[in-house]
Order: structure tokens, then C-alpha cells, then sequence
DNA sequence: CGAACGCTTCGGGCGCGGGCGAAGCGTCCG
DNA sequence: CGGACGCTTCGCCCGCGCCCGAAGCGTTCG
């Protein structure tokens, strides 16, 4: 039983523990699929060397690939992944290069897809707003949506009248820049599809960073986020 | 940024891919600490490979260490490291020996402390109770005992009348063995050491491993918590 | 005070795993 | 149909890190 778990830690930290594999992880955490030629060139090895990784990748269940014409589109596998990634990167180690980057805090801190959701400074503050106001319902572990949320994200335009978010779940997600929770599980999923949708965020060029737009800085503030 | 980032999955997974570290970091999940020598012993490696090793999550922060005569007593560096081992040893990997053992449940996914504070399916149905009889205040992230729950807990004298844990918070924490969410955090250290003192729950001879008493499976049901 | 003990440091052996060049395989395009 | 392209497989090299024997250091105890 704990010679399970501890397989699960030796193979889980195996994965990790090599620099290419790591950035590769971490560029695919925008939920986006890259073709096995970039992730090369990303992680900084011969197309070899990164064929190689990503088969590992994929015998390990972190990574699915869908073959198209010639081409091989990586993706991750599923949202556990991008959380558990998230999570690890929030750990503090001792002697690493720059603890937080005092000054100006950089895009990705910002705003960014954690994997399918929002996540950033910006991720907190919604995941905090939507507690604060009280339109979560279920204390603790297992989140929805209450009714009073409902109507207020409908009146936004976030959700449309047809839909019912109450079925949908949210749990919380430890933010790795924040080292506090933010929301992931489908209803966040959901939500910051619209607010993708709606043109409220939009992608950056640069991998899992997003932008609000002024249109998104509005809407956000009317519903009581604070920047 | 995201430099930061891949650098610190890269350590971390480093120190875990060994087996020896790993079962070294497992073993002092209970809280206890425990000399070099021991540790050695139950990694499976002599007494010098061991203490490299033990140099090594001493300068990753993950283990501290308490010079006490000839011995040197190491215990894990703090709750965090003792999150984020369970988180990842909930991930489901492919081809691993046995998925979750069918039949008989073993004493470790019954009842175990996570570092200091309760899990297993009896953390997982007493996070749940505390959540479905409305006793925690502030949905998600950052939560705390409510006035209601400050009563019941109280009248059970899991607390004295004196203290007042409603600024003690918990958080949520992924059970290993449930693969869903048990209490951690100060909140959720406080009554585990209490269940203790009043031995609603014992220590097992095996690291980890809490045993109900009938005493203590009596209180918990009038609490309401389902076995 | 000397021997046993607990633990660490040093030195050297060795295997595993990441690296790339070369070659192979399927796909797209002129 | 032939060549360019995207990707993988094969073969080999090489270095990092794990391992233990031997030795060193501080503590405890008779």
C-alpha cells in the first residue's frame, strides 16, 4: 500500500525531474496542442531526443497525441495533470533563482490559463470574489454555483438563460505564482470559456498568458473583482 | 518566470524519483521524527548512502533535522511538503502493481494522519460531516469554524470552552487513498491532536496508521460522521 | 579513559538514462 | 512519382548520481 504511493512519487518525480520534460509540461499547461517539432525546440533537445521524452510522456498518462497528416499534435491528458503541476510549481525551494521578481509582475503572474481555467493574480481575485459575495454554495471542498450566483452571472451575460451551472462542480486549485487557492473543476472550466468567448480575455502570443481587455476590465470590476 | 517554474519541478521531482528519498519522506508522514539510522533501515540502503540523502531534503527544505546526543532526529519541514506528497501520490499512473486493492480495505486507507492532521476515509467523512452539517464558515478556500460549529465541537468537548478556533483556518487537502478532499491546516490540526488526547484514536505500532477506539467511534457517530 | 555506537565524509566503481547522428517510415506537394 | 518534410527508431557515447567500504568525528557508557 505505501510502497504504492511510493511508486506513484519515484515515477511521478522520474517525469519531472528531467529539464526537457518540465518545459514541456509547462508550455502545453494553456490546454493548447503543439506538434512534437516545437516542443523540441521549446524544451531545447534534437527531435529525437524529444521523441524520446514524449513517448514517455504519453506511456505515463500526462500527455495524449492526436496524429494529424503528418503532423503530431501533443496535448495534456487532463485537468489532474495541469492541478497537480500547478500545485508542485508552488512549493518554495530553498536557493532558487529569483523567489517573486520584486517590481513590475510579469504577464503570466498577471492572468493565465491554468490548463483550462483562469488562474494569476487575476484567478484569485475572481475565485475570492465569487466567495466573498456568497454565490458558491457547499462550504469547503465540493463547490457550485447557488442561485443568487446564477442570477448574477446571468445578468453579466457570463451564462446563458438556458443553462444550468448548479450541476456543474469547482474545486480549489492551489495557485502556483499566488501560493493561494483559485477555482478549477468544470464550472471554472466553463467560465472562463465564456469570458474567452465574450472577448473579455484574450491570448497572449506567449504560452498560457492572458490579457483582459478594457471591455473585460469593466465587466469584471461591475461584478465586484478587485485588481 | 516560467524558468522559475520548470526549475522547481525539476528539483522536486529529482528528489523523488529515488526510491530511497521517497520511502524516507513517506515514513515521516505521521509527524514523528526519527533517527538516520532508522530511516536508513526502512529505505533499504546502509547508513551512508542514507545520510546523503537525508543531507539532500535537508537542503531542499524538505526535511529539518534535532541533533539530540549521538542521534539525529529528522521530521518533515512543514505541512506544505506533507500536502503536496499526498496530492502527488493521488495521481492514478498506468501499469502500477495494484489500482486500489479490492476486498478488504488496509488500516492505512481507513484512518492516517496527513503529516498532523487526520485522513483516509475517516478524514474524508469527518471533512464532509463539518461540511454538511454547516459548520464551517467562508465557502472554499480559506475556511473556519462558524459559530454553529464552534457549539457542537464544544458540547463534545473536542474543544475547550476557552479557545476560540474560529481563527484558526483549515484548507482543503487531497486524500491519497479517497482521492477526494480531507482538512488540513492549523484548524484541522488542533482537533486531530484533540481526537488523540482523548483517544478517540490511537496510534498503530505501523507509521501512519490511526485506530479508532470504541470510545472514539461512539463520539464521532454522535457527531454525526458515517463509517 | 577506552571501547562501542550513531552518524557523516571520502573515494572509487558502475549502471542508468539523456544526448545526438544516421536511418527508417508515413505524409504532403509539385 | 520523386523529393521534402515531420516524426520515430536504432545505435552508441558519455556523464551524473547511486551505491557501499573504509575512515573520521562526536557522544555515551562501563
Amino acid at each position: 500500500m505505501e510502497d504504492r504511493a511510493a511508486g506513484i512519487l519515484v515515477r511521478l518525480g522520474g517525469l519531472l525531474s528531467e529539464p526537457a520534460r518540465a518545459r514541456m509540461l509547462l508550455s502545453l499547461m494553456d490546454g493548447r496542442q503543439r506538434p512534437a517539432t516545437e516542443l523540441a525546440q521549446l524544451a531545447g533537445v534534437t527531435p529525437q531526443t524529444a521523441s524520446e521524452h514524449l513517448r514517455l510522456l504519453i506511456d505515463s498518462g500526462a500527455l495524449r497525441v492526436l496524429p494529424q497528416g503528418r503532423h503530431r499534435y501533443y496535448r495534456l491528458a487532463s485537468d489532474e495533470w495541469a492541478e497537480t503541476l500547478e500545485t508542485m510549481a508552488a512549493m518554495d525551494l530553498p536557493n532558487l533563482p529569483r523567489p517573486p521578481a520584486r517590481g513590475e509582475m510579469p504577464p503570466l503572474a498577471r492572468a493565465r490559463l491554468c490548463y483550462k481555467h483562469l488562474a494569476g493574480r487575476l484567478g484569485v481575485a475572481w475565485a475570492e470574489t465569487l466567495q466573498r459575495r456568497d454565490w458558491l454554495h457547499g462550504a469547503g471542498l465540493h463547490l457550485s454555483l447557488n442561485p443568487k450566483g446564477l442570477a448574477a452571472l446571468r445578468k453579466h451575460a457570463l451564462l446563458g438563460a438556458d443553462e444550468d451551472p448548479r450541476r456543474l462542480s469547482a474545486k480549489p486549485c492551489l495557485d502556483w505564482t499566488e501560493r493561494r487557492h483559485h477555482l478549477a473543476g468544470p464550472l471554472a472550466n466553463l467560465l472562463t470559456e465564456r469570458m474567452l468567448d465574450r472577448r473579455w480575455l484574450i491570448r497572449s502570443r506567449q504560452a498560457r498568458v492572458l490579457l483582459p481587455t478594457v471591455e473585460g476590465e469593466r465587466g469584471l470590476r461591475r461584478l465586484g473583482v478587485e485588481l
